[in-house]
DNA sequence: CCTTGAACCTGTAGTAACTACAGACACTAT
DNA sequence: ATAGTGTCTGTAGTTACTACAGGTTCAAGG
């Protein structure tokens, strides 16, 4: 996630291509109060100056760890205070990890299963299956 | 999912209880075409006969698989012509079990990120935080 | 200065897979 | 007959966006 951040106020279309995200997200991070609204031409053109753009590319980057938007809000709501410490941090964080390594443990399992289940399967022409029946039975 | 079926027709909620899930969710999955509108009382009350409550484990089977509403979808349009092969079946599964995976390898990397900036994390009372900083970092 | 076309504005509806009502009716037991 | 539970319907809420429609603003060219 490359981004660089202009020192020039930029629109929302702009914006959005640097960032590499829709500009519909942009307004609807907006909508939900992720980021904070931004400065307006006369005519009511939104201009993202550099905090906005941070703030933009800060939300970006835990989506893309997989944060979701309320794990996020709770990360702003200790950030934007700048009273912050290195626990709160890292305990959201350790929480969020867990809770990754969770679906991993889900998935893998259901992976095993399936494939197992696979395995019985020939594949050919033949009207019957054993995934199905498996599916199907008592 | 042990789910014993029952020869005499049973009413949604006692459905609902036996396959251990909600009892809005039987209705969803009528609404929306997986489950084949069962017969009703006089008053209108739904009563699941035997191949009803089959079906529905089926579901519910196929929901614990990963298998979404969508696949689902497909998997019935070809069992219901209960002219399937194995090969049909065998092609789906080993699609949906390809996405299985694509999933756990993305989650993996998540997982190796997000505990790499953990690790540079001491926890403690300081007011600041390497997580923050490499999230807010150009 | 005027026009044109792209970009932007707003509010709203759609997506997946349910879950949660409200207000009315059916069923069961006493 | 009545009380209390179970079901009926349609609709709205959830997550994290995405996709319009109908209107306005902006930037560039003439």
């Amino acid at each position: 996630m490359a981004f660089e951040i202009t020192d020039a106020p930029i629109t929302r279309g702009v914006l959005a291509k640097k960032a590499n995200c829709h500009i519909e997200t942009v307004r609807y991070y907006e909508n939900i109060g992720l980021l904070l609204p931004p400065s307006r031409t006369e005519g009511g053109h939104r201009l993202y100056k550099i905090d906005d753009q941070r703030r933009l590319r800060f939300i970006l980057r835990c989506r893309e760890l997989g944060f979701n938007i309320d794990e996020l809000r709770s990360l702003f709501s200790i950030v934007d205070t700048n009273t912050y410490t290195c626990g709160e941090i890292k305990s959201l964080s350790t929480d969020h990890l867990k809770s990754v390594r969770d679906k991993i443990k889900d998935l893998k399992r259901l992976e095993k299963t399936l494939s197992g289940i696979l395995k019985n399967c020939t594949g050919g022409e033949i009207p019957e299956c054993p995934i199905i029946d498996s599916l199907w039975a008592d």
